[in-house]
DNA sequence: CTGAAAGCGCTTACAG
DNA sequence: CTGAAAGCGCTTACAG
């Protein structure tokens, strides 16, 4: 049962003291250790399969080289492709990501705070499953903080969001473009920046093209719920010809609902869905245009950004950065259906 | 820009030595120091909001209160549920849960292996997306290491595992005990314990019950193929009445596919799902019927044992436990047709 | 050119 | 009943 090797074994079996170990492990032994001990070190290192005590660095440096992550479950689970492309990002760049659950309630954030704070990580970053206003709690007052996909109403950090209201917009344009003018919006009920922006965004193009203003169908997060509606909705006078969809799960419910209608996606029915963070639109028969939410950019760059300030030690101007949502046209999206004027 | 309190500090302000704040903060004070130095140590702690550098006390005690999990993005994304039922079953008995992804692959799972062991973690969980042979890196041979939903060949350590033989023979049997004998499953093609044990615990309930055994359709892991081989097959002559999927978002494939062709779920065709790890299946219209892997109860089970461990100390008989996978019975099934015999 | 010492923030024997 | 010392594993001035 060997125990994992220390600096002063290396030094020991090396037949040197610990400073040099040290010196010629971190690459400044140059002008200073003879090239003989050098390879005396490198070699009884190497023998001992030798690596630093990451505890004992941190607590010497006084740099974790970790990175605290703050996320709850939302609207459609944890933000799964956010804090994978966090994680690989801070990862490259030497980094751990510890990621905490706070819930989503102030008590276990503040938990999660002090635990993080504990472990002196050298930075937090808010990674939100859904966009919400969120203020960063006090106690990280101190600590380099980051906001990805959430905004603080107070301005007093760095924040990273979609451009919801042209992701909306580009929505119902794709619709619009194809001559559609009955379109419906199946929404989700959070009392959240994000649902109010995709209503309003999607509203606005409606106005501006001058075509009458959405239904909007609140069918809260539940698939089934999108279901409900759609059905309910087609089955109605003058049926919907486009529909769009504030997650990828209401589109599975709507698709499903017109589907079962016998209505031909996109003859007789166009849908477009926003976000898809589960993959799950475009796996969809047809597959479902979306106007995607931009995840693993968003998590790269404000990784990125998060680190470059670590190093310059710097306080960065608080600031949002904003992030066009990319239209991936799919099948699901096709012409206003020709004899719909006859009805 | 306060720097946060040490010990020291502590004893200034409460006038007494760092060791006297130590133990009175550790509850080891009794018999030792006068009740009114421990009240100012406690004072002057709660006026500084001191918490002791979990960083130093790592170093010092040998322990990082840290679980290291291994884990990896699978045919249906990264194990959420075990990940957080794991995360919370550790922060609840004082662990943090650090998450490395190891990409699926040896060498990246080395890097992450590496990267624990450096953070000194007290133990390592590996918790596998799809039930796999794994066998734990040589690196963790000194390290605590338990198996979550993969399996050692060598028994080596404990493993925790879904039965996945019991889990698709309940689901044949739901279908079989409603009447069904020409029954399809729509299965994964990764060449894995998973997909090998799911064909196998159905079929053989089918050669138990003496019908003729389930076709098997290879669909992958993409919901689209699913939904083309059982548009395919429900067009050709015999059709199924009932249909296995060995996961949920196959199942969103093929009840899509029926859907389309006009049939009624389950009057025409039952469906039953086996897994929903990402609670699809449950929402669908109608709810399709599953045989649903136990994710929260193996982490929670998992973890509690591992950290049982670490506290006793002791070295467990390496074992694998088996977990039941309950059956959610729901509207996707039902009794065979009856103008099924007349075909 | 190299080793001995100090110190990061803790706790725990050990003196007094 | 309380404080001074040692030590966890590192690195970095500082002597020699």
């Amino acid at each position: 049962m060997p125990r994992r090797a220390t600096a002063q074994d290396v030094a020991d079996l090396a037949g040197v003291s610990r400073s040099t170990v040290s010196l010629v492990l971190n690459g400044r032994a140059d002008g200073n250790i003879s090239a003989t001990k050098q390879l005396q070190v490198i070699e009884a290192a190497r023998q001992l399969s030798y690596r630093p005590n990451a505890v004992a660095l941190s607590l010497r440096s006084q740099r974790s080289w970790a990175i605290g992550a703050l996320t709850w479950r939302g609207a459609s689970g944890f933000p799964e492709s956010m804090l994978h492309a966090s994680w690989h990002t801070a990862k490259a760049a030497g980094y751990l990501l510890m990621i905490m659950d706070t819930n989503g309630d102030r008590k276990h954030e503040g938990l999660a705070v002090s635990s993080l704070l504990d472990r002196q990580v050298d930075a937090v970053v808010v990674v939100a499953p859904d966009l919400v206003e969120y203020r960063p709690p006090e106690a990280l007052a101190q600590t380099p903080t980051l906001l990805i996909n959430c905004l603080d109403p107070d301005r007093t950090v760095v924040s990273i969001a979609p451009d919801e209201l042209g992701a909306s917009a580009s929505a119902a344009q794709i619709l619009i473009d194809l001559g559609h003018s009955r379109i419906g919006l199946l929404a989700d009920d959070a009392a959240t920046v994000q649902t109010e922006q995709r209503i309003e965004g999607a509203q606005a193009a409606a106005v501006a093209a001058g075509i009458p203003p959405l239904e909007i169908m609140v069918a809260g997060h539940e698939l089934a719920a999108a279901y409900a509606l759609t059905q309910e909705r087609l089955a109605g006078p003058r049926p919907l010809t486009g529909l769009i969809c504030t997650h990828e799960r209401l589109a599975v419910g709507a698709l499903l609902a017109a589907t079962r209608q016998g209505l031909d996606i996109p003859g007789d029915l166009s849908i477009v869905s926003l976000e898809d963070g589960e993959h799950l639109a475009s796996e969809l028969v047809p597959a479902v245009a979306t106007v995607r939410r931009p995840d693993q950019p968003m998590a790269e760059q404000g990784i990125a950004l998060l680190i470059k300030q670590l190093i310059s030690g710097g306080r960065p101007e608080p600031q949002q950065l904003t992030f066009v949502c990319p239209v991936d046209l799919r099948a699901s999206v096709g012409p206003v259906p020709t004899d719909h004027f006859r009805r």
